[in-house]
DNA sequence: GTCTATATGGCGATAGAC
DNA sequence: GTCTATCGCCATATAGAC
């Protein structure tokens, strides 16, 4: 662990509110200095440039997520309760990291080589040669407990559902739950149990077509 | 129709692309220009201002795709046919304007008052009062062809597994459909399938729990 | 390592001729 | 309406003292 104190730290977690917040072209140094008490010169004396420290931000935020994720795929439970842990949990990384996904596919769909370059780096060696996950689907599609499709369909149906909440909150809360007292939290948790419901029976084989 | 040689449509169709590209920030007012084929004087003689301008093409493309969707709403089919018909077009919508969808939510994460603030005046009128489709959803709930839950759980797995495709291509194209030769026209009609199948049969009435 | 002061460039916006 | 030239600011980056 890092010292909490560190100066490089302290730099790193400011930088990364600046960014997640306003992104690569609406992040100023000037606000980061500010938030993480220095001055900008020393800014650029720990990260050279802007581009550096953002390109820094990014991976690590990047790889951070990736890993918490490859973590959830390791298990030998029974498709049932794996899809089932898989989502909950997932949903609970992103509880606790909200904005991060948001800020990945954002910077991405703006950011130009310099972004899609610092992703080709970041990602795990584990993802990078095969999708983990898909085994665990062809398995459960042989020993016939769901029914066959392209695996990759289920799993953009799975990321998907689980992601939209967070990456699509501020428009959702105004369309959809503009309640006076709405209750995130409970909400996610029923978000949990009616993605799983929805997509485990979904997939559950079905004796006539149609 | 307006004309398409009018210069107000010529700017407008480059500061388009420029900000759908760049975001608010990231985009320049040179770029837009020079897409143009005008000068900077002429953009602002024509939009007083950047954020003018921001503003207006946020608005325009959130009632764009807020119209198009609406307009799937409008459906007297029963609700097999209803969701099936829908998580289509929706689709082909999606695929028409492709980065309309994340340019809105990305805007909406980083832009500030200024962003949300266009998105509550650009509301449709039919989607302020309440949720079109919630009804369509809780009739089928009421005929029993559904099992019944949240409707606006079912709204937002619709949406996101769709949608998720769109905001994530960059990097689903790198971690899930990494090949050489990706269909990406089939992919995205087997999308339609398998979205309406896992959801429709994943909301069946079931005769036993569990 | 950390600061103040300043250089340097880029960008939004305007002035003013035509 | 459309252009060229330019203003003025703001942001990144550096110089140099401590």
């Amino acid at each position: 662990m890092v010292k909490p104190d560190d100066k490089e730290e302290i730099i790193l977690k400011a930088a990364m509110e600046v960014f997640v917040d306003k992104g690569q072209y609406g992040a100023k140094m000037q606000e980061i200095a500010d938030k993480a008490g220095i001055n900008k010169a020393l800014l650029h004396y720990y990260y050279r440039s802007k581009e550096k420290l953002y390109v820094h931000i990014f991976k690590f935020i990047f790889k951070k997520i990736m890993d918490e994720v490859v973590e959830l795929l390791h298990s030998d439970l029974p498709f049932e309760e794996f899809l089932k842990t898989f989502i909950s949990k997932y949903i609970d990384v992103l509880i606790k990291n909200h904005r991060f996904p948001m800020f990945i596919m954002r910077e991405l769909s703006q950011g130009g080589k310099i972004v899609s370059n610092a992703l080709k780096e970041a990602i795990p060696s584990e993802l990078s040669a095969h999708s983990p996950g898909i085994e665990i689907i062809e398995e459960a599609m042989n020993r016939g407990e769901i029914v066959k499709m392209d695996p990759r369909q289920i799993i953009l149906t799975v990321i998907g559902s689980s992601l939209f909440y967070f990456m699509g909150e501020p428009i959702i809360r105004v369309l959809l739950l503009n309640e006076e007292s709405f209750d995130r939290e409970k909400f996610l948790e029923e978000r949990k149990e009616a993605i799983f419901n929805i997509i485990y029976y979904g997939l559950a084989p079905r004796g006539e077509k149609q």
